[in-house]
RNA sequence: GGGGUUAUAGCUCAGUUGGUUAGAGUGUCUCGUUGACAUCGAGGAGGUCACAGGUUCGAAUCCCGUUAACCCCACCA
C-alpha cells in the first residue's frame, strides 16, 4: 500500500537537503529586475567571511527568510541580497593566531605574504558560513553574492573616501585615540566597552618649587605621572588659589610643571587637584591644548613604558605601576590609597584595557552626515520596529563625535592616500597613482593603514546593487524595503548605513528597520565562547531539522526583545512538525484510490466542512496581518493554533466517520476535498516559517505548480467566512467538552458510552444539534444522544452541565456520587454567582449603559442572561440532589 | 550621571489600537494502546497581571510614583 511510503514519524533528514537543492537549481531564489512588479528587497547583514553560524545569525536569517518568502509568494519582485564582510580585525586576528602556531608572525612575513595568507584563509573558510545559511533554508539570491572586499565594493569604498575627502569631511589629525595594545591599532569610540572596575585612587604629593608646601593630587593611573606636564585646579577653589601660577616639581623625574586653573576640574573629587597628562588622557589632552602644555608620551603602542619612564622603560604598564607605587611609598610621595570604582575602557574584540594615546589618524566629520540621518528617522522616512529604537538611534547621532576610521592593520581596504617624500604633498585618489600630483615625483608611498570594517559595511545597501554605476538593480531595489538586525548593532551599522545612504545612495538605504533581540542561554546569559554556553545552530539542524529550529526561534518572539534557548522548546517545535506530518499522512493514506478531480457542490458540505473553511479563512487574515506588522511570533502562533487545536483536534476527528465509510463515496470525497483544500492552503501559510516540511508534503498533495515556494500566498476568501457555522460548531464543541468533563469528573469508564440527554432552549440550535448528533456521539463517547423537547421534564438523577443555549444531562443511574456531585455543582454555582454579580453591577451602572457602545452593552446583557439561565439550572439540580 | 527595557500560572513567555470567565508552551496530577500522531488524546490543579495612586462607565493594557532585575550610552582624574 502507498501509505507505507510515508514514514510514521517526521524525519527532516530525508528531505531538507533535497528541497534546498531543488529550489536553488530551479533559480527560485534569483531575482531579475521586473519593473512590472513591486520590488521587495532586503540586504543581508553580512556575516564575517570566515565566521561560523551562531544563534544570532540563525534568528536574524530566519526572520529575513520568513519576510522574503512571504513577499515572494505575495507576488513581489523579491530580492534577498547575500554576502560576507571581510571583518578586518577579527579575520586578521585569526590568521595571526594561526601564524603564531607555526612560530611566525605577520611582521616576519611582511605585508604582501601576509595578505596572501589571509586570502587563502578566506578561500578555505569562506564557504562555511554560506553553506550553513543554506542549511537553514535561507532563500538568498546566491547568484548575486557579494564580499566587502570584492572589486565592486572596493571601488565604492575608494569613491566614497575620496569624495568625503574632497568635501572636507575626511581629515587627518593627531589626537588622542583609543589604542588597543593587543590588537595594535587605534579603534573608534564605539569599539570601546566601558566596565566598572574596582581600582585604587592613589594620592601623591607634588612639591611646590622653592617651598615646603605640597600639593596632593589623586590618580587612578600612577604610571602616567612620567607624562605629567601640569597640575590643574578649579579657578574658584580657595584651597589652591594662592598656588595658581606656581611651579611644581614632578617627583622622581624632578621636572618643573605648572599649576594652573581650569574649569574642567571638579573641586569635590579627590583632592581637587588633577595631574595633567596630555599624551595619555582625553581630558588632559584638551586641557593641554587650552594651556599649551607639552605632550610627553610615556606609554608605547604595545602597552610597555617608554623612555620617559626612566628606569621603568620597557616594563609592562601594570608591572610598572606595581613597582612604581612601591617606590613612591618608600619615598613618602604616596600619601594614601583609596578604594575607588571607575569605568575602564576595554577593546570590544580582545577585551584588553584601552590606552588612550596620541597618534595620527584619519577621521570622518560627523555633524553634517548625522543631521540628515536624524531627520530621516524623525520625519518617518525610516521607521523602526519597535519604535523605541528610534529614540536610541537619534540620541546617539545627536551626540556623535568624529569617527576614527584608520586602523593599523593590513587586512582591509587600504586608505587611498599617498604621501610624497619629495614635497610632502598628500594625495587622495580613486585609483592607484604612480607619482605625486603636486611635484610629479615618483618618490611616493601609500598610507599603510586600512579602513575600519564598518566603513565598507556602511555602504552595503548600495554598493551591492552596483553603485557607483547607475544600475537597473539600484534603481529598482534601492532603497531596500526593510533591514533586519539586532539592537546591538544599531550604532555600528544601521546609523552608518543611513548616513552613507543619504550622502551617496541618493536616498535612505531602507524604509524600515526591524530590530530583534538576542538569543540567550536558558539562564538568560549571553551566549559566548568564553562561557562555553553557546548552542550551535548547526547541531540543532542536524538533530532536529531546520524547520524545527526556525519555528522554535520564532515562537513567542517579540520584536526587540531577547529570548532564551531551551531544548524543551526545540522539542515542542519538533512535535509540531510531527503533528503536521501525521495530519498530512492521515489525509494521504485516505487519498489513495480516490477521485482527485471530484469537486463537491454546496449541498455536500457538512457543518464541520463549513466551519473549518471559515476558520481557515480567518487564519489567512490573521497570519497575513501579523506578518505585515512584523509580528512574526503572533503569526506563527495563529497557524499553530489553527493546525493543532482546530484542524487536528476537531476537524480531522470529524472526518473519520466519512473517510472510513466504504459505502458512501460522495461524503468521503467531500471530506477529502476539504481536507486537501485546507491542508494545501495552510501549508502555504506555514511555508515561510517551515519551508522544508511544507514543500515535502505539498509535493505529495494534489497541487498546482512546481514548488510551494512560488505558489501564491492565500488571500482572504470572503465566501468561506461563515458565522453561523462557527457559532453552531462552537455550541457543539462546548457540549462535547462538557460531556467529557462530566464523564471525567465522575470517573466514567473510558470506553463505555454514556447516555446523554440534551435540553435545547433554542429551536435553531435544536435543528443544528439534530443534524449533527453524530459529532457529539463520536467526540464525547456518548450514546444514545437524545434531544429533549423543550417542554419535557428535566431528567432526574443525572449529572448536569450547562452551556450557552443548552442543558446537558448524563443519567448515571446508581453510579452517581451524590456528595461529590453536590460539591461540584456548588463550586460551579459560586463561580457563576460571582459572574452574575459582576455583570449585574456593570449593567446597573447607568454611565456604562449610556456611554459604552451599544453592541458592547448588548453583549454584556447577553452574557448575564446566559449566566442566569445557567445558575437557575444549577440551583434546580442542587435542590434535587438535596432531597436524595 | 543620562536613557531604555522588563515585572502576568512552578518555569519560559504571548496578550498589537482599553471591553476575554487573563492565554500558550513546558512542568505537575488523573485517565486513556484497535487505523494520522504516545513526538499523541481527554480532563484537572495552578494567577489579588510587582506595589501604591490617578484617568475612565470599564485598566494586565493609558498616566504618575515606588520597588526590583537587566541593558545601553557617558572624557570625573
Amino acid at each position: 500500500m502507498a501509505e507505507n511510503n510515508i514514514p510514521k514519524v517526521y524525519d527532516p533528514k530525508l528531505f531538507e537537503k533535497k528541497w534546498y537543492q531543488y529550489w536553488e537549481e530551479n533559480n527560485y531564489f534569483h531575482a531579475e529586475v521586473d519593473k512590472d512588479k513591486q520590488p521587495f528587497s532586503i540586504v543581508i547583514p553580512p556575516p564575517n567571511v570566515t565566521g561560523q553560524l551562531h544563534m544570532g545569525h540563525a534568528l536574524d536569517n530566519t526572520l529575513q527568510d520568513i519576510l522574503i518568502r512571504f513577499r515572494r509568494m505575495q507576488g513581489y519582485n523579491t530580492l534577498w541580497m547575500p554576502g560576507c564582510d571581510h571583518a578586518g580585525i577579527a579575520t586578521q586576528a585569526k590568521v595571526e593566531a594561526a601564524l603564531k602556531e607555526e612560530g611566525t608572525g605577520r611582521y616576519e612575513l611582511g605585508r604582501e605574504k601576509f595578505l596572501e595568507r589571509v586570502w587563502e584563509w578566506k578561500e578555505k573558510y569562506g564557504n562555511r558560513i554560506t553553506s550553513q545559511l543554506r542549511s537553514l533554508g535561507s532563500s538568498c539570491d546566491w547568484a548575486r553574492e557579494r564580499f566587502t572586499m570584492d572589486e565592486g565594493c572596493s571601488r565604492a569604498v575608494r569613491e566614497v573616501f575620496a569624495s568625503l575627502y574632497e568635501q572636507g569631511l575626511i581629515y587627518q589629525g593627531t589626537r588622542i585615540t583609543n589604542w588597543c595594545p593587543e590588537c595594535n591599532t587605534a579603534i573608534s569610540d564605539i569599539e570601546v566597552e566601558h566596565e566598572t572596575e574596582k581600582g585604587q585612587l592613589w594620592h601623591l604629593r607634588y612639591q611646590v618649587e622653592g617651598s615646603d608646601e605640597y600639593v596632593e593630587i589623586a590618580t587612578t593611573r600612577p604610571e602616567t605621572m612620567f607624562g605629567d606636564t601640569g597640575v590643574a585646579v578649579h579657578p574658584d577653589d580657595e584651597r589652591y588659589k594662592h598656588l595658581v601660577g606656581k611651579t611644581l616639581i614632578l617627583p622622581l623625574v624632578n621636572r618643573p610643571i605648572p599649576l594652573f586653573a581650569d574649569e574642567y576640574v571638579d573641586p569635590s573629587f579627590g583632592t581637587g587637584a588633577v595631574k595633567v597628562t596630555p599624551a595619555h588622557d582625553p581630558n588632559d589632552f584638551e586641557m593641554g591644548q587650552r594651556h599649551n602644555l607639552e605632550q610627553v608620551k610615556v606609554i608605547e603602542n604595545d602597552g610597555t613604558m617608554g623612555e620617559g619612564a626612566g628606569k621603568y622603560a620597557g616594563l609592562d604598564r601594570y608591572e610598572c605601576r606595581k613597582k612604581l607605587v612601591a617606590e613612591l611609598k618608600e619615598q613618602g610621595i604616596l600619601v594614601s590609597v583609596e578604594e575607588h570604582e571607575h569605568a575602564v575602557g576595554h577593546c570590544s574584540r580582545c577585551h584588553t584595557t584601552i590606552e588612550p594615546l596620541v597618534s595620527k589618524q584619519w577621521f570622518v566629520k560627523m555633524d553634517s552626515l548625522a543631521k540628515p540621518a536624524i531627520e530621516a528617522v524623525k520625519s518617518g522616512r525610516i521607521k523602526f520596529v519597535p519604535e523605541r529604537f528610534a529614540k536610541i538611534y537619534i540620541n546617539w547621532l545627536e551626540n556623535i563625535r568624529d569617527w576614527c576610521i584608520s586602523r593599523q592593520l593590513w587586512w582591509g581596504h587600504r586608505i587611498p592616500a599617498w604621501y610624497c617624500d619629495n614635497c610632502g604633498q598628500v594625495t587622495v585618489a580613486r585609483d592607484d597613482i604612480t607619482h605625486c600630483s603636486h611635484c610629479g615625483s615618483e618618490n611616493i608611498r601609500q598610507d599603510e593603514d586600512v579602513l575600519d570594517t564598518w566603513f565598507s559595511s556602511g555602504l552595503w545597501p548600495f554598493e551591492t546593487m552596483g553603485w557607483p554605476e547607475e544600475t537597473a538593480e539600484l534603481k529598482h531595489f534601492y532603497p531596500t524595503s526593510v533591514l533586519v538586525t539586532g539592537y546591538d548593532i544599531i550604532f555600528f551599522w544601521v546609523a552608518r548605513m543611513v548616513m552613507m545612504g543619504l550622502a551617496f545612495g541618493g536616498d535612505v538605504p531602507f524604509r524600515q528597520v526591524f530590530i530583534h533581540g538576542l538569543v540567550r542561554d536558558s539562564e538568560g546569559r549571553k551566549m559566548s565562547k568564553s562561557l562555553g554556553n553557546g548552542i550551535d545552530p548547526v547541531e540543532v539542524v542536524d538533530k532536529y531539522g531546520a524547520d524545527t529550529l526556525r519555528f522554535m526561534l520564532i515562537t513567542g518572539n517579540t520584536p526587540g526583545n531577547d529570548m532564551r534557548f531551551y531544548w524543551e522548546r526545540v522539542e515542542s517545535a519538533r512535535n509540531f512538525a510531527n503533528k503536521i506530518w501525521n495530519a498530512s499522512r492521515y489525509m494521504l493514506m485516505n487519498l489513495e484510490g480516490s477521485d482527485r478531480q471530484f469537486v463537491p457542490t454546496a449541498t455536500d458540505f457538512t457543518l464541520a466542512d463549513k466551519w473549518i473553511l471559515s476558520r481557515y479563512a480567518r487564519t489567512v487574515q490573521e497570519v497575513t496581518a501579523n506578518l505585515e506588522k512584523y509580528e512574526l511570533g503572533e503569526a506563527a502562533r495563529a497557524i499553530y493554533e489553527f493546525i493543532w487545536s482546530e484542524f487536528c483536534d476537531w476537524y480531522i476527528e470529524l472526518t473519520k466517520a466519512r473517510l472510513y465509510d466504504k459505502d458512501n463515496e460522495r461524503p468521503k470525497q467531500t471530506a477529502l476535498y476539504v481536507l486537501g483544500y485546507v491542508l494545501e492552503h495552510t501549508l502555504r501559510l506555514l511555508h515561510p516559517f517551515m519551508p522544508f516540511i511544507t514543500e515535502e508534503i505539498w509535493q505529495k498533495l494534489p497541487h498546482e505548480g512546481d514548488s510551494i515556494m512560488i505558489a501564491p500566498w492565500p488571500t482572504l476568501e470572503e465566501n468561506l467566512l461563515h458565522d453561523e457555522a462557527e457559532a453552531a460548531m462552537a455550541a457543539i464543541m462546548d457540549t462535547v467538552k462538557t460531556v467529557r468533563n462530566l464523564r471525567s469528573e465522575v470517573g466514567a469508564a473510558p470506553g463505555k458510552k454514556s447516555e446523554v440527554l440534551i435540553h435545547l432552549l433554542d429551536e435553531d440550535l435544536r435543528r443544528v444539534f439534530a443534524e449533527n448528533r453524530d459529532y457529539i456521539a463520536t467526540l464525547a463517547t456518548a450514546e444514545p444522544v437524545t434531544l429533549m423537547p423543550t417542554d419535557a421534564p428535566k431528567p432526574e438523577n443525572s449529572l448536569t452541565g450547562v452551556v450557552k443555549g443548552a442543558e446537558i444531562y448524563l443519567p448515571l443511574k446508581s453510579l452517581i456520587d451524590v456528595d461529590k456531585e453536590k460539591s461540584r455543582l456548588a463550586k460551579e454555582g459560586e463561580k457563576i454567582a460571582a459572574e452574575i454579580d459582576r455583570l449585574t453591577k456593570k449593567l446597573q451602572n447607568e454611565s456604562f449603559t449610556a456611554k459604552a457602545p451599544p453592541q458592547v452593552v448588548e453583549a454584556e446583557r447577553h452574557k448575564l442572561q446566559t449566566a442566569q439561565e445557567k445558575q437557575k439550572t444549577l440551583a434546580e439540580r442542587l435542590a434535587y440532589l438535596a432531597k436524595l
